[in-house]
DNA sequence: TCACAGCTTTCATTCATTGAAAGGAGACAC
DNA sequence: GTGTCTCCTTTCAATGAATGAAAGCTGTGA
């Protein structure tokens, strides 16, 4: 036994003795003799991931506050090797997911918004409702909202923000709630039964705050929002605020998307805004089926 | 040589008689015996794609005109086979990328906005300009587009368009050449010397009719562009239109996008319409130092 | 000259990826 | 009921693309 092979045992050890023999005479020797190969390189690991599913998580690893990394941060934040991560990376950049910098930073790339805009429920739609999102912003002077259901959340389609009108938690790609919002509750409320009734099953809590709501008080705002065809809401954080919400219907009735008014509180009187938001829906409503979805 | 050595030269060989003992007796005989695979299942393929590559094959299938695709659809338009089509649509829509509908049918997911949403040179850049664009859509009452340079070609950041004011050849996340339209023009004329040199040695078409252009016409255009600022363009097909389009700079003095003002011939007034748009992206070159790019 | 942090390249190892084949599911015909 | 489509889903042996430790490289600062 060589004062190798007992090393081997403690990493840090090896570490240390390493260059104590040649990389070379090491590896003849491993594969002759030394069971436990002290340099041992490569190996695939005991567990992979799907690279599909790691190249995502580098998309992940970006976020509002940090759209441009480096090379580091990626590999700490995603927890992926570093050598992997740049081939990763490379390869995301080849393919316009993603975009190197001269400084050697990545960030999203222009790409990723060409397969966006080819979002039916996204850009598809957005590219209708535009312009009536846009007169309902001017007559309102407040921030406007288009949002979708996807599973258990609402995404953000478009936002015209207006900068005098308060802080807006969610932005465009953002999720949202289908409970705590006027957005989302407008999504839920015309949701098919079962679906409804499978989300109130879980514990709810409005978020900002974290206070415990019941499946009730959600049943009977649902029922309010369904006879009135419009929700109402507020919050108080950040900053008091409150919302008024529509849903749009698609070619088969079904609720394809709600639009919101959201604007500081004082600055929001919801019986003038209310027959805007309604009167823009039903006209987006209209337009939507004209075009064929 | 060392017999460890010549045997490290074959890994097959090494790798063929460590199972000789294991209960894989029967299909070694098989695979020995049979020359002629009758029924051979599975098996990967000589050359093997990575399935990143794939994956974005499978997005890169939809187009504005096909915005929906079935399975069939989509393995016949990649030339993928359809069970690895499949595998790979599903597990792109459990990571959002696509989504399913009921019938089966795939299309682009929501994801793909949100990750678009943090491009800094698609959504960051399209939420400062978005409301100015508002403005001179409205002053002007003709398409506005916001584009920037990828590469060879520019990329439809944002257009805001206007129903009576003739038809668009390009749409959100659109290319567009960079010397046959005004959006592009503008783009290499502010980019670098030695990136123009570049470009202009390739042989130059306008593209709808493809007519050629030579290098001296592009050139002399692109320095009218620099002396006046601007960037007037015009074209017959499909129909006759104009463009009037002015650069924007970020922080570093660098031209970071342009934007146009688009219409049918003879309902844009350059005249009128130069001053706004001027106006517009030097307000936007303020907005975009101001917020720290 | 040394130490350090961040990025890039190398390469033996092996498991995620592969597609032909078989197995539904539904529609239409006879 | 049986046959014949088309379209979608599942199975599974074979294997090369993907892997990360280690070494190499580059600039920065003491």
């Amino acid at each position: 036994m060589t004062p190798a092979e007992t090393s081997a045992t403690t990493p840090t050890a090896m570490l240390a003795e390493s260059p104590a023999t040649t990389p070379t005479e090491t590896l003849a020797e491993t594969s002759a003799e030394v069971s436990a190969p002290t340099s041992r390189r490569g190996g695939r690991p005991a567990n992979g991931e799907p690279v599909l599913d790691r190249a995502f998580r580098l998309l992940d690893a970006f976020h509002d506050d940090a759209p441009r990394l480096t090379l580091t941060e990626l590999s700490e934040r995603t927890g992926i090797p570093l050598s992997s991560t740049l081939r990763l990376a490379l390869h995301l950049s080849r393919l316009g997911a993603l975009e190197r910098q001269a400084d050697g930073t990545f960030m999203i790339g222009l790409r990723l918004l060409e397969y966006a805009s080819l979002a039916p429920r996204g850009h598809g739609l957005r590219s209708i409702a535009l312009p009536y999102l846009e007169d309902l912003h001017r007559a309102t002077g407040q921030h406007v909202q288009l949002a979708v259901r996807e599973n258990d959340e609402g995404v953000i389609v478009e936002r015209l923000s207006t900068p005098g009108a308060g802080k807006v938690l969610y932005s465009v790609g953002g999720r949202v709630p289908l409970h705590g919002t006027g957005l989302g509750l407008v999504l839920l409320a015309y949701s098919r039964p079962e679906f409804q009734d499978a989300y109130l099953q879980r514990s709810l809590f409005l978020e900002p705050e974290h206070t415990p709501v019941t499946a009730a008080e959600v049943r009977a705002q649902l029922q309010a929002v369904r006879q009135t065809g419009i929700a109402h809401m507020s919050r108080l954080l950040p900053e008091p605020a409150a919302s008024v919400c529509a849903p749009i219907f698609d070619r088969s009735g079904a609720c394809a998307a709600s639009i919101a008014v959201l604007g500081a509180d004082g600055t929001l009187d919801s019986r003038v805004v209310e027959p805007a938001v309604i009167a823009i829906a039903r006209a987006i409503t209209r337009d939507l089926k004209l075009s064929g979805r």
